[in-house]
DNA sequence: CAGATTTGACCTGT
DNA sequence: ACAGGTCAAATCTG
């Protein structure tokens, strides 16, 4: 437990850390004359990290309490156990490695239950032009559709590449919007595990502060998982017309002949930059990235409506801002000042 | 040939 | 029983 927290403040501390660092450059770039993508990358990349950070807070200080979230979409299952004491933030029921991977399916379902889920919605644009396929910075693999009741379009599911090589469980499901067609609800489910997630965009200017992975074993690493949060998400809104795809992202126009084929898949190892055309949604990108606000105030009666009815993608239930607060200012017990406010 | 998708069957929760 | 979620054999791609 103690090694647990101390890796937990250690990664909290490198994940502010690296977004103190990351601003910095953004100060620098705001100087230079450097391109509008790569200040959003920035940006982009400082959100990310202050989600991260806010996850770990926001996961400790939601153990103690559940907290109730405007739309009851949003599931979040951090505080499964709420309730409870708080131990350590993956290891929801028992074990977290050990035993349960291989063993009895009631484990599994057991631990897919409590796994947190949240998602996103995500909006195409079809003004840009796509190029390669750029995913939300985790490796998917897709292993099944689903035709689901009243929805015009097929689900689709994936689950982490490194399921099986590295025991990491998260899942993604994307559904594509009924009516707007230049809409994705996006559900992950738990949190990688996996050493693959984050891209690492390689800073044009200063890549000093790149080995922030240090060498963390297997077991911190399943607890790392928790704040791989990246909700960065592209789509192609050039295939759209195609009625049969579930959503757009074909690149390589699957074989076979089927309907949907959603790939986005590994490639962080290219200069990750997130530029034309993903959207990144998250709470922090809502109230922050213009893209995104741009899209609320497009039409706010309409989206209202598919905010509440498809999925809260705008209040993501684990970063949201005001909860942070809100959940410091409501627990006293939050012992934010504390050496270890996880214990 | 290894790894990803497709897709119908199977499983599970409501 | 049904709808949604997952498995896994067959198939495809690089």
């Amino acid at each position: 437990m103690e090694n647990s927290w101390s890796w937990e403040q250690k990664t909290l501390v490198s994940e502010l850390i690296q977004g103190m660092e990351l601003a910095k450059q953004l100060k620098i770039h705001m100087n230079t004359a450097s391109s509008v993508e790569t200040r959003d990358s920035l940006v982009q990349r400082i959100l990310t990290s202050y989600e991260k950070s806010l996850l770990i807070l926001n996961y400790s200080g939601s153990m103690g309490q559940q907290h109730q979230h405007q739309h009851h979409q949003l599931q979040q299952n951090f505080g499964a156990t709420a309730g409870t004491v708080p131990e350590s933030p993956i290891s929801m029921n028992g074990s977290p490695g050990s035993d349960d991977f291989d063993g009895g399916h009631s484990d599994i379902s057991k631990k897919r239950k409590t796994m947190p889920r949240w998602t996103d919605q995500v909006r195409v644009s079809s003004e840009n032009g796509l190029e390669g396929p750029h995913d939300d910075g985790y490796s998917w693999r897709k292993y099944g559709q689903k035709d689901i009741l009243g929805a015009k379009y097929p689900r689709s599911y994936y689950r982490c590449t490194y399921r099986n090589t590295q025991n990491c469980w998260a899942t993604k499901q994307v559904q594509r919007s009924d009516d707007d067609h230049t809409i994705f609800d996006i559900t992950y489910r738990g949190i990688h595990t996996c050493s693959h997630g984050q891209q690492q965009i390689p800073p044009p200017a200063s890549p000093e502060k790149q080995e922030q992975k240090q060498n963390i074993d297997q077991q911190q690493q399943s607890q790392a998982a928790l704040f791989n949060f990246q909700k960065v998400l592209r789509v192609n809104t050039e295939d759209l017309d195609n009625k049969e795809m579930a959503f757009p992202f074909s690149f390589p126009p699957t074989y076979g002949s089927t309907k949907t084929s959603g790939t986005y898949s590994q490639s962080f190892t290219s200069p990750a930059t997130p530029e034309s055309n993903y959207y990144s949604v998250s709470p922090f990108q809502m109230n922050n990235y213009a893209g995104v606000q741009n899209l609320q105030h497009h039409s706010e009666s309409g989206f209202t409506e598919l905010i509440s009815a498809n999925t809260s993608a705008a209040n993501s239930p684990i970063v949201e801002p005001d909860f942070s607060l809100q959940s410091l200012e409501l627990d006293p017990n939050f012992p934010f000042n504390t050496p270890g406010f996880f214990s």
